[in-house]
RNA sequence: GGUAGGAUACCCAAGCGGUCAACGGGGGCAGACUGUAAAUCUGCUGGCUUUGCCUUCACAGGUUCGAAUCCUGUUCCUACCA
């Protein structure tokens, strides 16, 4: 099976210039092809993983990854799907993010690889130095404003008269047509790959390069992942899921992966994961029998968590996973409880609090952040959604004491059936 | 510039002098059921030291025993006219 019969099996081909002709040229060798990212934060998240995994299909066939930083367009803003003008970050903000962003890349991309490693390059290594003027004669003279104008991304901003589009961000598509074109100069990269929304930005760097150079590139977007429910894919109530263990533990990476819809879940390890075809088929008959027992959101789960954190991290989250929904905290060692601590989100609280008439309830969900107010608190604590080391607290008065700490140091907290949260009280500060 | 209409909680949207923390829908949270599903049913959805108290209906004043509701001014939207 060649990449492209893979990427057609896997869902993974939402559209592709030259299907052809594209498939005639993979087929006489290994290509240099390229996906961009902005580094708009420090970390990635896992609506970047799809494109970014890609990459890795094809750097497992023997091709030659590149993974474009976006320092120069990234400081200027992709207008696409995005409804209002993008705040700028500064050049130092950019370097910082680009540097973390490396690190997470190692996980996905091979750098190590001996005759076709990833690479990773930043461009405003080339944008960055070009003069204005240069800039307007060398790309500028290419492009005429009549289709710049006509791309769905301008033309959704320039109907929109509430915001507008900067003349900024209207350039930026020549930006990335930059960046396609300095690539294929360079390095003969000639094919870029990218989301659906980034369709535009991709044809405009295939024309420019022909338009320069007279050599054909290639583009081929990968579909937008979707949820069944109808809700954006990669966001839950606290926010995106990201790679950076610090903003997302592990224990709630794994848990999101877990959660993935009945619906979703077959179509989601063939996006994700690299699995093959044969145990994908596999966990799908099973899933479509049982679903109950949900065999293809834990092999996901444990596949995704693995490739981002490590097997170690895994076994640590499953783990924490099987005890907090395992069933009862009777008898349940100190140890095995340690293996929940740090992995659900834990806060620290003087030992005294619980002194006199103790820590009210509503008062430790609100610390452990598991309710906004006290006073929701309290409504959380009255519909029967409050639970002290795994036991309903219906009454809204109840005020814990010491007799209430798990080995005489925690308190495991969770409200409605997935929310957890430990409270810690030790002496230090 | 002229005229008419509008601004209500996360969103949509009632209310037009007291019984309004404000109908209804959506969304969200929680409970039952279940598989840490889906569908369905139920409760909650401004804050608090909660049989009560406090702050809210664009903003600032005013009338009134009492205002989201009436009056004046300000800001911003929408429509028609120029």
């Amino acid at each position: 099976m060649d990449i492209l019969e893979e990427l057609r099996w896997r869902g993974l081909m939402a559209d592709c210039t030259d299907k052809e002709s594209l498939a005639e040229r993979l087929s006489r060798g290994p290509i240099t092809l390229y996906c961009g990212f902005d580094p708009t934060a420090d970390s990635l998240h896992v609506g970047h993983l799809v494109p970014l995994i890609a990459l890795r299909r094809f750097q497992d066939m023997g091709h030659h990854p590149i993974a474009v930083a976006g320092g120069a367009t990234g400081s200027i803003g992709d207008p696409s799907g995005k409804s209002a003008e993008r705040q700028l970050l500064s050049r130092e903000q950019l370097n910082h993010n680009i540097e973390q962003v490396k690190q997470q890349l190692a996980c996905l991309l091979d750098f190590q690889a001996s005759t076709n490693p990833a690479r990773l390059v930043d461009n405003a290594s080339w944008a960055g130095s070009i003069s204005f003027l240069d800039f307007l004669r060398d790309i500028g003279k290419h492009f005429t404003v009549n289709v710049m104008v006509a791309k769905e991304s301008v033309r959704a901003r320039m109907e929109d008269r509430e915001v507008g589009i900067s003349y900024t961000e209207f350039s930026y598509m020549l930006l990335q047509a930059l960046d396609f074109y300095h690539l294929n100069k360079e390095t003969d990269c000639e094919l870029q790959i990218g989301g659906t929304d980034q369709w535009g930005n991709i044809t405009m760097g295939i024309e420019l390069t022909r338009k320069k150079s007279g050599r054909q590139a290639f583009g081929l977007t990968l579909p937008l992942i979707t949820k069944s429910d109808g809700t954006k894919f990669g966001k839950t109530e606290s926010g995106a899921i990201w790679l950076d263990p610090a903003r997302t533990s592990v224990y709630r990476f794994y848990q999101f992966w877990i959660r993935t819809d009945d619906r979703d879940v077959i179509a989601y390890l063939k996006f994700f994961t690299f699995l093959s075809q044969e145990v994908i088929n596999q966990l799908e008959k099973q899933h479509l029998q049982a679903p109950e027992r949900r065999e293809a959101q834990q092999a996901l789960a444990v596949a995704m968590t693995d490739l981002i954190h490590g097997a170690e991290a895994t076994r640590e989250a499953q783990r924490a996973s099987e005890i907090l929904f395992g069933g009862d905290m009777q008898g349940i060692t100190e140890q095995t409880f340690a293996e929940v601590l740090g992995e659900v989100p834990t806060s620290h609280l003087s030992p005294s609090c619980l002194q006199g008439d103790g820590l009210p309830l509503a008062d430790a969900l609100v610390e452990a952040g598991l309710s906004p107010s006290r006073g929701q608190a309290r409504k959380d604590i009255q519909g029967g959604g409050a639970n002290v080391n795994n036991q309903r607290e219906p009454d809204p008065k109840r005020s814990l004491g010491p007799e209430d700490l798990l080995f005489g140091k925690h308190l495991l907290l969770r409200k409605g059936k997935k929310n957890y949260a430990v409270l810690s009280f030790t002496a230090a500060d």
